[in-house]
DNA sequence: CACCCGTAACTGGTCCGACCAGTGGACTAG
DNA sequence: CTAGTCCACTGGTCGGACCAGTTACGGGTG
């Protein structure tokens, strides 16, 4: 029986669908029912131009959305075809990133961000980590007190080391992408006010005892106190950078 | 004085990078830099294709793929020449679809995610919210009750209206976006489930009474309090429908 | 028989020129 | 000053063409 509100047929708002358009839902809806996986190949351009009844303008447009979207590439000169892509978190980062960037967001906000992703992160570690998985983020606190002797860009690439091996033992990889997309934003805008400061090694050293503290409570399997470490850790690393009245969101994540 | 790491040239492996790829570079970088926002017009086909010195098709399949991911329209006839988007989370929300379509990401994850941003929102809420937003908190209260006796859909109206309010007073719209974002692929993932429960009246009125408490806790300013009653309320609304293994990060989020 | 190598078929990247339906602004008639 | 008409121009699609590069095949070599 239909109800009463479909009694009167409901007109949707036509909209204009665009011959690539339809190739990409076909391509996709295979890929989606399984009549297509990753691995496989497309027929080539002029095959499909045949297979669809289009031009080869039309299936290149179609292809290069698909290709912008991570689901195939092409590859000049391939005779087997474009290759059905296996899924990746790369065009969610892409999105993520233009996010971040273009839509007027303060440092303010990126960084609580961090704080919050950051310490959940760390929470999650101290609950979840194996004996062997702790072992591995106490060795890249030995590298990251190693690269303070070689120069900042090294001790951040340390940094970002461990951060990995954090978001890793985490087991949730939106948590780590969103992660590393805010922190290569943040890192993008401040970076070269950091790499300046004359007391860079003071500043490293200070970050290397915090990450030490944090890896203590891991250890412990203190959740609460490592994710509140890390808070804290990442306010007196940045908060320099955030004009005084944007910090008041900040202090409301560390004060607890 | 270079460094001796930079004495000997450092090649970067070649990549060939297609026309049409420098043409999505180069606009997005005017996006980026400011020199181009959303509502400005970009020139028409046939005058890209003389400024980028390129031919039509290429100037097209640029277009593709900015359309694609949300950045322009281009609408036949219009004289103005395509427009530039303001930024928006359908792409980024039709990726992470994609993801977890084919379980790159879990319901698990997307659910500790969802409890580690509403917590830090709801946090934020708790030490930045003015009293006039508390009213409005109060407010959506009340809808969400009045809606328990329409049906599953308004409540869930009420229910995404409360958490608006919440990411307003935070004060941080990455977080917001975020969370929205998530909070719709989980519904899309889960929602049928959720409709058919024989006793969603008495989860609705349970799901009430924990948003019900966490308003008290943020009215008494007691930030930690309310963000752990919300990971415990999404937890319990949302565990059934995650497979016993994966629900260990998600009671690390809670027992603290 | 196994292996190496040159070649030719075919691929994707790009360009050109063309046609069409539709839009929207300018221009004209009232 | 308004309402209606018209046309320049837009994007969507098509067909054909050329090029550089990859790959698989087959023939020559050990």
């Amino acid at each position: 029986m239909a109800k009463s509100a479909e009694d009167r047929p409901r007109f949707q708002p036509v909209q204009t669908v665009r011959a690539y358009q339809r190739i990409v839902e076909q391509i996709e809806d295979a890929l989606a029912d399984g009549s297509l996986a990753p691995g496989q190949r497309l027929p080539s351009e002029r095959e499909l131009m045949a297979q669809f009844a289009v031009s080869r303008s039309t299936v290149r447009e179609a292809l290069r959305v698909l290709e912008s979207n991570g689901v195939v590439r092409s590859r000049p000169g391939d005779p087997n075809g474009p290759e059905i892509l296996p899924v990746s978190q790369g065009p969610l980062r892409k999105q993520m990133t233009r996010l971040a960037r273009v839509d007027e967001l303060t440092l303010s906000e990126l960084i609580a961000f961090r704080m919050i992703m950051d310490g959940a992160a760390i929470q999650l570690a101290s609950r979840l980590r194996t004996d062997e998985q702790l072992v591995e983020m106490e060795q890249t606190l030995v590298a990251m007190r190693a690269a303070i002797d070689v120069d900042f860009a090294a001790f951040s690439e340390a940094d970002v080391a461990f951060h990995e091996a954090v978001a890793r033992v985490s087991r949730n990889s939106l948590l780590q992408t969103c992660n590393e997309v805010v922190r290569g934003v943040v890192l993008s805008l401040i970076s070269d006010k950091i790499a300046h400061a004359t007391n860079s090694r003071a500043l490293m050293l200070e970050s290397l005892r915090h990450h030490t503290e944090v890896v203590e409570a891991i250890r412990t399997g203190n959740g609460h106190a490592a994710a509140r470490l890390t808070r804290q850790n990442l306010y007196a690393y940045y908060a320099t950078y955030v004009p005084v009245p944007e910090r008041d969101p900040l202090r409301a994540l560390i004060d607890d």
